[in-house]
RNA sequence: GUGCCUGUAGCUCAAUGGAUAGAGCGCUGGACUCCGGAUCCAGAGGUUGCGGGUUCGACUCCCGCCAGGCACGCCA
């Protein structure tokens, strides 16, 4: 199955119970296969449900059903499960025993905050987004990618991975001159020089005036009229150093911090850049035309030839970024994830050749890639562009809707679809909101434990787990012997919006429950304590999900 | 023109080749003298963009169209 896997060699202890229970019926009838199925099962069909029976009469040309009423009859002596059927076509549906249920919430209470994480896997991974260029606030967008990566790094690494988060700072090339000039420029203007204009391709932005402002009032009119070399990377390096700060207390209001930043100038000032052009050299997968040098991307890949060293001598972004990755390889990740926001994706192909060319190994490098956020205003599309300088930025979206909402939100779609962000929709700060709906169900359950004082019902941890046994407490249970799974897909598949989904339907389970089921009844004080249970265990899940979500556990609200 | 992503209920989105395609919002109608009604229960709502194909079975895989987004630079 899965490559991520846990301690118990995969997923929730009830999946993992039926797993291992066909396991050894199929080893009993001198069978073999590679993967099947065990999830849960739809409404009134039990509790999980399997599809062995499928793939097993496709190996051996014969009738599902039959195989599967086969198997069925293997299920009946054993004491873990009450019921197990064939029904339609011929899957298999399991109910689990009470006590199976029971060692679910005994294993919760047990863990803790410990409960999902997984053993440490030896395995060193690099998680690198957020590199915008600095060269103004981040947008909107750029916190998509910034939550997106800073969730599934912490989801890796409560999965036993040892991640290092890492964000590269594009502080060379064209890009940063033209910041420099931009600054240079509204700093001129303020001291009022005539005639000057930021060019088509600079920066607009109305932070370069308040960043002139300020700048006017450190150093005054030293470089008035003045343009030189000295004064060009004065203003680069005043202008990266300002934006750089202000990109880092952007992304620590929305709890995000970097293990690392690595400076793009580095790699060319370290000689990585000039080793690898040498070694592409050597093997030769460049040559020069026009006065540049070219990459034989055609070589590897589907595309035309790129240029890796400019006719004035400059570097394009394309070197220094196989520079980087050159680098990445030799401090030893055994696995490299960048994510990119969707208009980047035709760099990967020939990152990727590249990375071919110097011989790492196919596969080092994964690149996730995140659809735009499109920003809206009740109808009105707002359109970003940093160069423009027309945004909504990150920190203004932070003002209007808060951390969790932020958080949440950028998580709850698929990375690979586009997410429109009502921002009318989500200042309501109305029911409409998700992450209110599960942060009211955490609360509640607090709420709970308050109370059971106040009657005089003292919570006792494991007692009168027997006692549970309806519909709505096992369907409960259910749901959280399924949070290791929730979360090994969510890795697996890059997509934080698996573990959302997993929270929502969660809490909508407990709702269903706190609605009718008396959890504190000094009538039945052991029924009183094993929904006490019950309620912890949901308690310590919600809070594990929603740390690594990054979104806040509400006492009251 | 070429490549990538997307297309599912009125809207926003789910659904590792499986059962009757599911939630939320909105709409209609119900539920606390009781642990938090920011909740719950029920109902209406679908040719999964269109057309072929693969097979026991397709929203899912393949081919061709249509629509939207993005990218096709000696920008990053």
């Amino acid at each position: 199955m899965g490559t991520v896997g846990s301690k118990d060699g995969g997923v929730g202890m009830l999946v993992d119970k039926v797993r291992d229970k066909i396991k050894s019926v199929l080893d009993k009838f001198g069978e073999e296969l590679e993967s099947f199925k065990v999830e849960r099962a739809p409404e009134n069909f039990g509790e999980l449900a399997s599809n062995v029976a499928f793939l097993l009469a496709k190996k051996l040309k014969k009738n599902p059903r039959e195989i599967a009423e086969r198997i069925a009859l293997e299920f009946e002596k054993d004491e873990s499960f009450d019921k197990c059927e064939v029904a339609g076509p011929g899957f298999l549906n399991f109910v689990l025993s009470r006590s199976e249920h029971v060692k679910v919430i005994e294993k919760i209470l047990d863990e803790g905050e410990n409960y999902g994480r997984s053993e440490k896997k030896h395995m060193k991974v690099q998680f690198e987004f957020a590199s915008a260029n600095p060269t103004g606030p981040l947008t909107v967008g750029h916190g998509r990618q910034a939550v997106i990566g800073d969730v599934l790094s912490r989801i890796y690494s409560f999965l036993g991975y040892e991640v290092q988060k890492e964000m590269y700072i594009n502080d060379a090339g064209r890009q940063i001159d033209l910041l420099g000039y931009s600054l240079w420029i509204r700093y001129n203007q303020l001291l009022g020089v005539e005639g000057l204009e930021i060019p088509e391709d600079g920066y607009r932005g109305e932070y370069l005036v308040d960043m002139a402002r300020e700048l006017i009032e450190e150093i005054g009119e030293r470089y008035k009229n003045v343009w030189n070399d000295e004064v060009r990377e004065f203003f680069k390096s005043y202008a990266l150093e300002r934006n750089l700060k202000s990109m880092k207390a952007t992304l620590k209001r929305l709890g995000i911090e970097f293990d690392n930043y690595f400076s793009e100038k580095s790699l060319i000032e370290d000689g990585t850049v000039d080793e690898v052009l040498r070694i592409l050299n050597e093997k030769g997968h460049i040559y020069e035309k026009d006065g540049a040098v070219w990459f034989r991307a055609s070589n590897f890949i589907d595309d035309s030839d790129k240029v890796l060293v400019k006719s004035d001598g400059s570097f394009t972004y394309f070197l220094t970024d196989i520079a980087y990755h050159l680098n990445k390889f030799r401090r030893g990740f055994d696995r490299i994830y960048d994510i990119f926001g969707s208009d980047h994706h035709g760099h990967e192909p020939r990152l990727q050749a590249a990375l071919k060319a110097l011989g790492i190994p196919d596969g080092f490098l994964k690149v996730i890639f995140h659809q735009y956020v499109t920003l809206k205003r009740g109808r009105e599309i707002v359109k970003m562009s940093t160069r423009k300088g027309e945004f909504v930025t990150l920190d203004e979206l932070i003002d209007a809707v808060g951390v969790d909402a932020v958080r949440y939100f950028f998580c709850m779609m698929d990375p690979n679809t586009h997410l429109n962000f009502d921002m009318e929709l989500a200042t309501k700060k109305s029911e409409d909101n998700p992450v209110y709906y599960i942060q009211y169900s955490y609360a509640r359950i607090r709420s709970i434990f308050r109370k059971s004082e106040e009657k005089g019902i003292k919570f006792e941890p494991g007692k009168g787990l027997e006692k549970l046994g309806n519909s709505k407490e096992r369907t409960l249970t259910l749901s959280l012997a399924f949070f290791p799974q929730a979360l090994e897909e969510a890795a697996e598949e890059f997509a934080p919006n698996k573990l959302t989904n997993y929270l929502v339907d969660l809490a909508a389970r407990f709702h269903s429950f706190y609605t009718e089921n008396v959890v504190l009844d000094p009538e039945n004080p052991e029924l009183s304590q094993g929904r006490l249970n019950l309620c912890k265990a949901v308690e310590i899940v919600m809070r594990n999900a929603l740390n690594l979500l990054g979104v806040s556990c509400p006492e009251r609200m």
